[in-house]
DNA sequence: TGTACATCAGTGAACGCGCGTTCACTGATGTAC
DNA sequence: TGTACATCAGTGAACGCGCGTTCACTGATGTAC
């Protein structure tokens, strides 16, 4: 009857609700102020303690905004896949629309936290490496994307001048090496198409261009898919 | 001898010499600090004025930050309008590649004012009315080349479906109405993919994936051209 | 051209607010024998 | 199973900071006659 993997201690598993009160306290808290309003001393007052004691818990400030950005990346990564993965496998742009529609949506629904990871950064805030992660899980999508793309034969070979080329260097490290350059360019035109068009909407930049904009964004999206070789 | 659109008495002359001072020197904190950092105490102290002083020109904090987001709109249009001309008028395809270049160019110059126009709202601040005209005048340019485009008889006439014709509706007030949808619709991708581009750059998100920016830039700007008939 | 009054810029003190972080402390929980 | 000591959570006071905004005031500049 024990959980094996829960904590055993009172005293630890007490630990582990309160941390997890603390940043769902603090989420709530960046989704009304957003991130330059989160305040240790408001999150405190919420949960009934003295200011002080979430240093039991975060060693600073900034360690409690590492952690909202890690969990947000990992929810909309979740957001992702878990729309992506509605769609039957061999349907490729199914899936890119698929993907394109969860990342709006979780967008639209937490829109500060959108700004956390996709906005102007937070002064006096550096990411630390372990956002790095969860962060490219969310691109992992479109990767995978790309190369089932070639390895189903998309033609999709035009060569790329020398210098577009070269700036590719770096990305190449996490791309199989297959995929030619042409395809890795539409690929990162195709996402900042999404994340543009999203960070737009979400912060208001639509407002007096565009009169729906579902249908606008799925129009847009569509078209990126044939730009993408899926039309 | 008397300049005839300079203010008449000294004291309105130090009046306006002085509130340039104050934009002048708040700007300089914006590069430094950010929007959220940007403090009418601070911008005093730097003036050798008291803080209160300020209340003499500009009424409150959010007034100053309006001025600061007409003249930063200014700018970018300047910029933008700048490059353009430089470009022989039959050339589109030319024009379109200024126009990006010079956008990109003012936005890596000014990270801190490109987010206060493109990126996350600051918390709190409402932009009023007088901030409408100046943000338009950066798409005047490509909705110009957009309807030189159709005029010279750029074949982009593929109908859209019906609900993605009425996204557009508010959009077309400001667009001749010639212009047909199709080519609406690769204007505005247009616009995303060079705003996209830019926010994701200026905030450092190609930092570990792309390497030469400047190469990148110009490649996908070209394939932007293509994707709008100017290929 | 000179005087009387009105306008305005800048001062300095104050109000009321909130913040992150440190520190010595009490009392409860956990551990080793 | 019971006791002695170590660990840890939470308290409350304090430090030192900065902010936007208001207000009664002085002294200089501008205007009307």
């Amino acid at each position: 009857m024990t959980d094996t993997t829960a904590p055993r201690t009172a005293r630890a598993r007490a630990r582990a609700e309160l941390t997890q009160e603390i940043v769902d306290t603090a989420r709530a808290h960046l989704a009304v102020d957003g991130a330059a309003g989160l305040s240790l001393r408001a999150v405190a007052r919420d949960l009934g303690m003295v200011s002080s004691a979430i240093y039991r818990y975060f060693p600073s400030r900034d360690d409690l905004l590492t952690r909202l950005i890690i969990d947000a990346y990992n929810a909309l990564g979740e957001a992702a896949e878990g729309a992506e993965a509605q769609v039957r496998r061999g349907d490729l742009r199914g899936r890119w629309l698929a993907t394109a529609d969860g990342v709006r949506r979780w967008g639209l629904k937490h829109p500060h936290e959108w700004g956390l990871l996709y906005g102007t950064p937070v002064p006096g805030y550096a990411a630390p490496q372990d956002t790095i992660d969860p962060a490219s899980r969310v691109t992992g999508l479109l990767i995978a994307l790309l190369a089932e793309m070639h390895a189903h034969g998309a033609a999709s070979n035009t060569p790329v001048p020398k210098a577009a080329h070269v700036s590719l260097t770096k990305v190449r490290a996490v791309i199989p090496e297959s995929v030619p350059d042409d395809l890795i360019f539409r690929g990162l035109m195709a996402w900042t198409q999404l994340i543009g068009t999203v960070t737009l909407e979400v912060n208001g930049q639509f407002d007096n261009v565009i009169s729906g904009m579902d249908a606008y964004f799925d129009h847009v999206m569509r078209r990126t898919a044939v730009s993408l070789r899926l039309g």
